[in-house]
DNA sequence: TGAAATGTTGGGGCG
DNA sequence: ACGCCCCAACATTTC
């Protein structure tokens, strides 16, 4: 028996882990180890508010591990040259990880494993963040799949044949003399401006915290997902989507919570139905599985005709990328979620396609903008996510939203928070207005309080250019 | 995980 | 009583 180092990354949980849990088998003694490498993942390296529930969210684990008896150690620099460092000050004879998909990560871990194996250490990775692993499922011919539906046909049927969730690690025995480490502090993860107000008053990230959220949802929200999931004002969803970007929770644990929820439905003579909030599980697969398939995406369209795409100029947008970036459009719908998300760090989704159908059609602003601010500002900043979520608003995605589809803010607002309580929370300068001027506040014949401008863009006219613009290319190339 | 244009239907006012 | 028109309220089609 021997000591094993567990390199943490974005799986910062004890439960249902299974790197922490092999190496907890398979030798005497462990060295939990998190390197702070932000160069490895360019350009991806965590945004401001992602480092922000990194910084909270290694406190938690480094609490909970020194419970468990082996403290995790922090270290900064080439991962490699750290995890090797470190196997040869403790002797480790091992290093275990859970892995990552990003394309830039994928390859580094592919390179530590092979140096690390040609050391003569043991190194192996183990799947904690996905149902499915992304290479698992494919078409008919072999291709990776394009269309949601079917994907998930075929990996939600697999659902009650996956293992249950492993147990939490309660005890873990140190290596005999920690190598030296850095506090947290060190890693530079915090604002040096104090902006992160909302979001300490918004979040509790670690793997308690992720719990406590699983469990409200469960009780509070789970049995009318299906029906107010779409309303902004309404607490419907379980805002998992950082928890489980950090793997503080698997999505293998929320399925299995789930199904216990729908048996004690089931008993109590409800009719369970935990299907939709699933699929939206689902959905983070398939934005996995894309990803791994086309890593190209986080930069370029999946769909090679939108290359032509008559986007405006940076030189033409500037002004009004930075209206919406603020939350000062003119349009209160996209200026509520755009604030919402600079003060929590979070967008209820119903409106994230609100705001992103408004940057991409009305203000034919290249999506790529609206995929980096998010990943700057979103807590839940996540590169498969972010990336399918902005190719599908955009329509040059895979199973994408036909370009034709344009959302009309104001019958998105009126459609989906009705009495404007949303509105009236995000957008205080229009809280006194009637239900009925709140939408779209420039047509109404009261007068519309000084510091909320008209909108930046005309509605039906920029909704005109934008669907000309899409026939443009279509046309050109014939559009799948 | 749309919106707008167009088509259809049916009730009610009115001459 | 009847035809005519208007116009909601849906349904269908098109982008």
């Amino acid at each position: 028996m021997t000591a094993a180092i567990v390199w943490f990354r974005r799986d910062l949980r004890l439960a249902d882990n299974p790197a922490l849990r092999h190496a907890l088998e398979h030798h005497e003694r462990v060295l939990p180890v998190y390197i702070h490498a932000p160069d490895e993942e360019a350009p991806w390296a965590p945004g401001a508010a992602a480092r922000w529930w990194l910084h909270h969210s290694l406190e938690a684990l480094s609490i909970a591990m020194a419970r468990a008896g082996a403290p995790l150690l922090l270290r900064q620099g080439a991962s490699l040259h750290q995890l090797r460092e470190l196997a040869r000050t403790v002797d480790a004879s091992a290093v275990y990880w859970n892995r990552l998909y990003e394309p830039a990560s994928i390859a580094r871990d592919q390179a530590i494993k092979q140096s690390l194996r040609e050391d003569g250490l043991i190194a192996e990775s183990f799947n904690a963040a996905l149902l499915a692993e992304p290479w698992q499922l494919k078409t008919g011919n072999g291709d990776p799949c394009r269309v949601f539906t079917p994907y998930w046909r075929n990996a939600g049927a697999r659902l009650p044949q996956h293992p249950p969730p492993l147990p939490a690690v309660r005890k873990l025995s140190p290596v005999a003399a920690a190598p030296q480490g850095l506090p947290l502090k060190a890693l530079g993860l915090l604002p040096d401006i104090r902006w992160d107000g909302g979001l300490r008053e918004t979040w509790v990230p670690g793997e308690a915290g992720a719990w406590k959220r699983l469990e409200q949802y469960c009780d509070d929200a789970a049995a009318h997902y299906k029906e107010k999931r779409d309303l902004p004002a309404v607490e419907a969803t379980s805002r998992l989507s950082p928890h489980l970007h950090f793997g503080e929770i698997s999505p293998g644990q929320i399925v299995a919570r789930l199904r216990r929820l729908a048996a004690e439905d089931t008993r109590h003579g409800v009719v369970a139905n935990t299907d939709h909030y699933i699929r939206e599980l689902g959905w983070r697969e398939f934005a996995h599985h894309l990803l791994y398939h086309y890593p190209h995406t986080p930069l370029q369209p999946l769909n090679p005709k939108f290359a032509a795409f008559p986007w405006r100029k940076p030189r033409d947008y500037a002004a009004d990328l930075r209206a919406w970036q603020r939350g000062r459009t003119g349009v209160p719908i996209v200026d509520a979620g755009m604030r919402q998300l600079w003060h929590t760090g979070w967008m209820h989704n119903r409106v994230r396609m609100i705001v992103a159908s408004f940057l991409t059609k009305n203000l034919l602003i290249p999506w790529q903008e609206g995929a980096r601010w998010f990943w700057d500002t979103l807590v839940d900043a996540d590169l498969a996510n972010n990336t399918q979520g902005w190719q599908w608003t955009a329509g040059c995605g895979a199973d994408a939203a036909p370009y034709f589809r344009v959302f009309n803010p104001v019958l998105q607002s009126g459609k989906f928070d009705s009495r404007g309580i949303y509105l009236r929370r995000w957008v205080p300068e229009l809280a006194q207005l009637p239900d009925a001027a709140l939408h779209a506040p420039w047509l109404a014949k009261i007068a519309v309080p000084a510091p909320y401008d008209a909108p930046i863009v005309e509605l039906a006219g920029s909704r005109e250019r934008a669907l000309l613009a899409y026939a443009d290319i279509k046309n050109a190339g014939g559009l799948a």
